[in-house]
DNA sequence: CAAGTTAATTTTGGTAGCTC
DNA sequence: GAGCTACCAAAATTAACTTG
């Protein structure tokens, strides 16, 4: 599909965008002509002009209407999200033209997201003056949002701090510090265990990071180092609901932060092993880009989650 | 050479008639 | 009934000229 990529950035229109998911919704040519405001004829050509650029049947024609094909399904998924993310900007026109909302956008990591960020919302609520904060979060590995804090689609982000300081594009503050632990469901065969030795991991499946990432490589150093030997068939997942699912229904080891394990712990979810892992150790904290002028409600932002890291450091 | 006007081209949508 | 092709018309955009 050499052209496809020339054909959206080119000519692809937003009316386009717009007929396919309509032809998603209806399923047939002359409602979504009637829904549209044009004849059916429109919607036929209309059709075949983007199946012509992208190269690609996207529907099938049947006898009593139209069914998307997988690649069709595929774009109108995507042209879904465009018209999704399109009508956000509405809000926030809005919210620039009244003048007195701010929206701050974090990006968060799913270890940090569950504790640090609803305290955070819950205080921008109670205050109800005029002058508020309209947050917008996304949840993402430090791979992830990194990318995200350099084009400016986040102000701000919650996530691990390097381990060392290369001085340049970044600035940070550590908020706390964050031990990796290994959790397993309720009941696992190793809770019960009076003593247990890394040589036990070695007996279960595992779920890591996906490689490369910050706490993989610390895990990956600190199981050589005590020759824990990782199954061959472990999960690679950052996604935390996916893991709590699967530690749930099986006897695998998870990895997680403290912070986030503690929440788990505390709703019945899943158990703490007694292990430590002094090594993988994570500093948690803030993190944005140094050119940038922090404006003041981000400034606001920073220093209520300042605030709370230290109330939940003199906690624990 | 910039502003304004006109001509050419492209795009979009319509109708009619046809096939499955 | 549903959709397709062929052909037509209107509108918008772009290119090509004038002109002060």
């Amino acid at each position: 599909m050499p052209h496809l990529d020339w054909y959206v950035r080119a000519q692809l229109k937003l009316r386009h965008l717009q007929l396919l998911v309509a032809l998603d919704d209806y399923r047939s040519a002359a409602r979504v002509a009637a829904h549209l405001h044009v004849t059916q004829p429109a919607v036929s050509k209309m059709l075949a002009a983007i199946e012509k650029g992208v190269e690609a049947p996207l529907f099938e024609r049947t006898a009593r209407g139209l069914e998307p094909t997988e690649y069709g399904v595929v774009l109108v998924r995507h042209a879904r999200e465009i018209m999704e993310s399109l009508g956000n900007a509405h809000a926030e026109f809005q919210d620039i033209g009244e003048g007195r909302l701010t929206r701050v956008a974090l990006g968060v990591l799913p270890s940090t997201a569950v504790f640090l960020i609803p305290r955070l919302v819950a205080a921008l609520e109670g205050e109800a003056n005029a002058t508020g904060v309209a947050i917008s979060v996304r949840e993402g590995t430090m791979e992830f949002l990194l990318p995200l804090l350099r084009t400016g689609q986040i102000d701000l982000a919650v996530g691990f701090l390097p381990a060392k300081r290369p001085g340049s594009e970044y600035k940070t503050t550590q908020l706390y510090e964050d031990p990796t632990v290994t959790v397993v469901r309720n009941g696992h065969p190793l809770s019960k265990l009076r003593k247990i030795n890394w040589k036990h991991l070695s007996d279960y499946p595992m779920i890591l990071p996906v490689k490369g990432s910050l706490v993989r490589s610390a895990i990956d150093s600190f199981m050589a180092e005590h020759q824990v030997h990782v199954a061959r068939r472990h999960l690679e997942s950052v996604s935390t609901l996916a893991n709590l699912g699967v530690l749930q229904l099986t006897d695998s080891i998870g990895f997680m932060q403290e912070h986030l394990a503690r929440y788990f712990v505390n709703r019945n979810d899943l158990s703490i092993l007694r292990l430590d892992l002094p090594s993988v150790t994570m500093r948690v904290g803030l993190i944005w880009m140094a050119e940038r002028q922090v404006p003041p409600a981000t400034r606001r932002v920073m220093d209520l989650l300042e605030l709370y890291a230290k109330e939940l450091s003199a906690s624990s």
